[in-house]
DNA sequence: GCCGTTTTGAGTATCGTACATCAAAATCGG
DNA sequence: CCGATTTTGATGTACGATACTCAAAACGGC
C-alpha cells in the first residue's frame, strides 16, 4: 500500500532540459514554446523553426508524465476480439482484463468489444460503431476482408490508431501488426513434425477458415517446408473446421478412417479438443505425431499425456501488452522500441511447459 | 518531435480518488495523509489506520507519475555483468544500453558494471563497491558462491534491492530471480536431442563451470530426462570449457577423437564457436545432432548451415526489461505483474529464426 | 488541571507541463 | 505611416503529489 523506501533517497535529477530551457535557448517566451509544442495556432513558421532547433540542440524531450498529469489525459483503447468458445480468444480476453488492472495506473483504459467470428461485415460494423471521440486506439483481430479494410481506413482517417492483432490485414491502413509471423510459425511446425515423422506418409492439416490470414499463412509456411525438406511426407488437402472442436473432431475422424497411412497431424487453428477426440475414437494403429497451435489448457494436458508432441504458441499476454505499448507510443507520437515488440514464436513440448 | 494528435482529445479522467479525497474520507488533513503515505514519523497508529482504511475504502492508488514528478526521483539501477568475449554477455550489455535510452524518459537511469567472469570474490567486491546512496536497485549475474551471497545480503540490508539475473543464487537474500528455469531448459534440450538421435549412442555435454548455477541446473534437467525417457542414449561426463571457444574446441575435439559412437552434443554454456570448430576438424563420420544455448550470431549461422539443430534461447532484451520493471516495482513498493515477468524458454530451429 | 510533549492542521512552494487570458509588440496591407 | 491584424510575451491556475514550516490542538504524566 505505502512505499517501503520511505522516500529516503530523493535525489535530484540529472537535470534534463525543460520547456524553460528551450524558451531561453530559442530566445522566445514559454508561451511560444508551448504553442509550438502543442501545435497551437498563432506562431510564424520562422519562430516555430527557431524553437524546433533549440529543442534539437538541447535534446529536449517532453516529459510525458508531467504532460499527462497536466492534461488529465487518459489513453482509451478498445480491443476487438472474436466471441465464442475458442480457448485462445478466451486467453486474449483474460489477458486484456489482467492488463487493464495494471495499466489503469498509467491512465490507460482498456475496453473489450466482442464480435462474431469469421464475419467480416460484422467486424466492420463493430469498427464503425466505435466513437472516435471516445477512443484513441484500437487493436483488432482482423478478418482480412474488404469491409474490414475499409472500416480500418475510415477509423484511421478519423484520427484513431488501429493495430491488427494476431491475424493481420496487411493491405489495410492499420498502423501496425502485433503478432507472430505466421509463415514462420508454419515453417516451424513443419520442421518439428518433419523430424517427428521418420517414416513416409501423409499429413493431415486442420485449419479454421481460409478467411483468416494467419491460418492461410501458416498453411503456406508448413506446406513449403514439408515439400522442400521432407520429401517422404505429403500434405492432404486441409480440413476446414471453423475453429470448432465438434466440427474438427467429426471431420478429422472421417479423414483418419478414409485415408490410410497418415503419418502426422498439424492443427493450425483452434479446436484442439476435436483433435484429441478424433484420436481417441480412432481404431488402433501406430501413434501419430501431432503438432498444434496455442497452449490452451486442453493442449497442455494433451502434451502431458503424450497425445500432442509440440505446441506452437504465441503469448496472449505479451501480445496484449505489446499492443498497449505500441498504441500508447502512437498516440504520444513517440517512436516505438521495435526490438521489444517482436512477438516470439514459442515452442512447447512436454518438458518445457510453464 | 511533437505529438501528432495535437492534443485534440483531452478528456477528463474517470475521477479516481486523490490524496484530498482520502483526507476528507478519513477526516484528517492532507499533511497527515502525506505523512502516512510516505511513512514519515509523527502519526499515531490509530490515525494511520484511519487513513489506511479510508484509502482501502476509496480504492486509492497513489499516482506514481505525479509523485515522481514532485520528488524529482530518479530510479538508479546497476547491472553487474561478466566481462569477456562471451557473446551472450555482449547481448546482455547491448540490451542494457538499448533499454537505457528508452527508460531515461521514465526517470530510470541504468548503469553497467563489468566484473571478471567465474570469480566470486571479485563479484562480491564489485557489489560492495556500490554506494547505496547512489543506487536503488541492482541486477547481478550471480556466481553462486558464499562471498557473493554475503555481499548480496549486505547490500539488501543497506536498502538496495537486489535481483539475480540469468544465473541465480537461490539461498542469497536476492529479492528475486529474473531468468529462465534452467532445469526446465535442460529438460527441453533433452527432449529435443533425444528425438533428434534415433540411434543408440553417447552424448557429449559441454558446460562452462560448475560454479554457475544455471549450468549446473541445465545439466541436471538434461541428464534426468535422457536417463528417464531416452534409454538408448547415455551422457558422457561433462567437459568444462569455461565458456571459452578455444578451450571448448580443444576439449571437444579431443573427446570426439577419443570416444567412438557419439550420437549427440549438448552445449549448455557459451563457446558455441568452439563446438563448430571441433565439428569441422573432426574426421568424417555421420552427422551429429547438436543442441546449444543462446542465439548468438554464431549459433544463428550454424543453425542456418545445418551444423546446429536447435538453440535454446533466453531473450536478453526481455530479461533486462523485466529486471528493470521488477526493480522499479520493488523500489516503488508496488506488487509486480508476475505473469508478465516469467521469461520464456525459446526454442529456435532453422525455420523460425527471427 | 497544569505543563511539556507528541500529534495534527493549515498553508505554501515545487516538479514539468497545459492552457487560457490580456496586453504588448511586430507585421502587413494599403 | 496608419490602423488592422497577426504574432508574441507575461502571468496565473491547474494537475496530483512531495516536503517543508509554524501554529494549534490533543495527549500523557503527575
Amino acid at each position: 500500500m505505502t512505499g517501503r523506501d520511505g522516500g529516503r533517497k530523493a535525489e535530484q535529477g540529472a537535470g534534463r532540459p525543460t520547456v524553460r530551457d528551450v524558451a531561453r535557448e530559442a530566445g522566445v517566451s514559454l508561451a511560444t514554446v508551448d504553442r509550438v509544442l502543442n501545435e497551437r495556432p498563432g506562431v510564424r513558421k520562422v519562430t516555430a523553426k527557431r524553437v524546433a532547433d533549440a529543442m534539437a540542440r538541447l535534446g529536449y524531450q517532453r516529459d510525458m508524465a508531467a504532460a499527462n498529469l497536466s492534461k488529465r489525459r487518459h489513453y482509451r483503447m478498445a480491443f476487438l476480439l472474436a466471441e465464442g468458445t475458442n480457448s485462445f480468444m478466451h486467453m486474449l480476453r483474460d489477458a486484456v482484463g489482467n492488463t487493464a488492472s495494471f495499466t489503469s495506473m498509467d491512465r490507460i483504459d482498456l475496453r473489450t468489444v466482442l464480435v462474431p467470428p469469421f464475419d467480416g461485415p460484422a467486424l466492420a460494423a463493430a469498427l464503425d460503431a466505435l466513437d472516435p471521440e471516445e477512443i484513441d486506439g484500437v487493436a483488432v483481430v482482423a478478418t482480412d476482408s474488404p469491409e474490414v479494410r475499409d472500416a480500418i481506413a475510415r477509423l484511421s482517417a478519423r484520427g484513431v490508431y488501429v493495430l491488427t492483432l494476431v491475424s493481420d490485414a496487411p493491405t489495410s491502413m492499420r498502423a501496425r501488426f502485433v503478432g507472430i509471423d505466421n509463415v514462420v510459425a508454419g515453417r516451424t511446425a513443419a520442421g518439428l513434425l518433419g523430424r517427428f515423422c521418420p517414416a513416409p506418409g501423409r499429413i493431415c492439416i486442420v485449419m479454421g477458415s481460409a478467411l483468416l490470414r494467419d491460418h492461410v499463412e501458416r498453411r503456406l509456411g508448413f506446406e513449403t517446408v514439408i515439400a522442400r525438406e521432407y520429401p517422404h511426407l505429403s500434405c492432404l488437402p486441409p480440413i476446414e473446421g471453423r475453429d470448432d472442436a465438434e466440427t474438427v473432431g467429426r471431420l478429422l475422424s472421417a479423414q483418419l478412417k478414409a485415408e490410410p497411412g497418415i503419418a502426422g497431424i498439424y492443427n493450425l487453428g483452434a479446436g484442439n479438443r476435436g483433435i484429441v477426440r478424433a484420436l481417441e475414437e480412432r481404431a488402433a494403429g501406430p501413434r501419430i505425431p501431432v503438432v498444434v497451435h496455442e497452449l490452451t489448457p486442453y493442449a497442455r494436458s494433451a502434451l502431458i499425456s503424450g497425445v500432442f508432441d509440440a505446441v506452437i504458441n504465441q503469448d496472449a499476454g505479451h501480445e496484449i501488452r505489446s499492443a498497449v505499448r505500441i498504441l500508447k507510443a502512437l498516440i504520444d507520437g513517440r517512436p516505438t522500441f521495435d526490438a521489444q515488440e517482436s512477438i516470439c514464436i514459442d515452442i512447447y513440448m512436454r518438458d518445457n511447459l510453464p
